[in-house]
DNA sequence: GCATTGCAAAGTGCATACAGATTGATCGAA
DNA sequence: TTCGATCAATCTGTATGCACTTTGCAATGC
């Protein structure tokens, strides 16, 4: 547990962590007294998180009940995947056109040394690369409200697409696509770059064996 | 003041009425002790309130400060408007293809009776149509995460573009880019309709002016 | 005259206490 | 037996109080 910021700031990287990486599940109540013995704290606290989670969109509050896990729709999922399509390839396209040479560089570099992770079947290890790898992307686009839409997304589909890189042949098919994006950058192809991530997202999107809360 | 909802909801849309209508100007600070004796309640739905609006973006906070209505740089403001432009591109987009019969109906009927405001020169009355007109478009993407990031991005941008129908000749310009994207989701061209309400938005944010604190 | 240290005022961060809402169980009546 | 009402337990919403942090000013030393 990271010890910077204030007693607040922890509660929320360490609940959004549980969630994210499903330590809680969807529908999971977050009951203020537990978690504030749990983190030997006050309610004070533990509330404030809860409302900015509630913000984030990770834990879905209403008024006199317990905050539970979002526990999103199938409709709202699929919402947020074909959002999450539209938003890297915004993110692809204006990396092709303005990544620094460095920073395309470091782009290439990053893909390139993950090809090693697919053949020992790394799937751990490849999961961080492939955070990486987009997060580059992200931060390649050079515009921080973009990255702030899509980092949030991002962290509200973690849930959901956990087990994605266990999926046979998904490793080799993600670095292919991988290549494709990385290409079209450093051809400074806008256009394909764009395509070629949108349908990237598409394919983890079908990848993503998950169901969500039928339709409410 | 709207009644509904509990205190911290019913601050949270009061003080977001102020920053969004330029009542508090970017830069103010919003001390707890004051809203607390302004709202005639205690310091902890304040907290809570301010809590949530620095999650909206609308305040930034920091440990043992108050929090102050949020100053965004130049480049951050330039990336919100460029961020608004490829979302309102992609409402455009998938409204061509998706909205029904009804919705695109609504959509025409809500332009033409703009027309009569423009030749009054009614900027309230156009301002309050326009809200109306977007909020269609946004609706008729049927993509709910789009929506929910479209309109808090809208929300955030709003304090820099008020006085954007008092520019003259503003009110015909918008009225006749409307009517290039009805025509276009009239038609279902998606590409088209996306063009036109991007290239809406840069013309909105090139009549923003505005300025944000010079970079920090 | 200027810098530095000490202190007081003001404000935030968190804990505790109390009031109101919700839920589930138990008891009584049809 | 089943439905309904009542009450207790539990939890959330808000108020209040205390501790710590920040900041501005003033006094002291150089």
């Amino acid at each position: 547990m990271i010890r910077t910021g204030t007693t607040v700031e922890q509660m929320v990287r360490a609940i959004a962590d549980m969630i994210v990486t499903g330590e809680m599940l969807p529908g999971a109540k977050l009951d203020e007294v537990s978690l504030a013995v749990r983190f030997d704290v006050s309610r004070t606290p533990v509330r404030e998180a809860l409302r900015e989670l509630g913000a984030m969109g990770l834990v879905a509050r209403e008024p006199n009940r317990s905050a539970v896990v979002t526990n999103v729709t199938e409709a709202y999922l699929h919402s947020m995947f074909e959002a999450m399509a539209e938003l890297e390839a915004i993110c692809a396209r204006l990396s092709a056109e303005r990544m620094t040479v460095d920073e395309r560089r470091a782009l290439e570099l990053e893909h390139r040394g993950s090809m090693r992770l697919v053949h020992a079947g790394a799937e751990e290890e490849y999961s961080a690369h492939n955070t990486e790898f987009h997060t580059r992307l992200y931060r390649g686009a050079h515009n921080d409200h973009v990255f702030e839409m899509v980092t949030q997304t991002r962290a509200r589909l973690a849930p959901f697409r956990r087990a994605q890189f266990r999926l046979p042949g998904r490793l080799a098919k993600s670095y292919e696509e991988h290549g494709r994006i990385v290409t079209a950058i450093m051809r400074a192809d806008a256009a394909a770059a764009g395509q070629a991530a949108y349908s990237h997202v598409e394919i983890v999107s079908d990848a993503s064996a998950v169901f969500a809360t039928p339709g409410e």
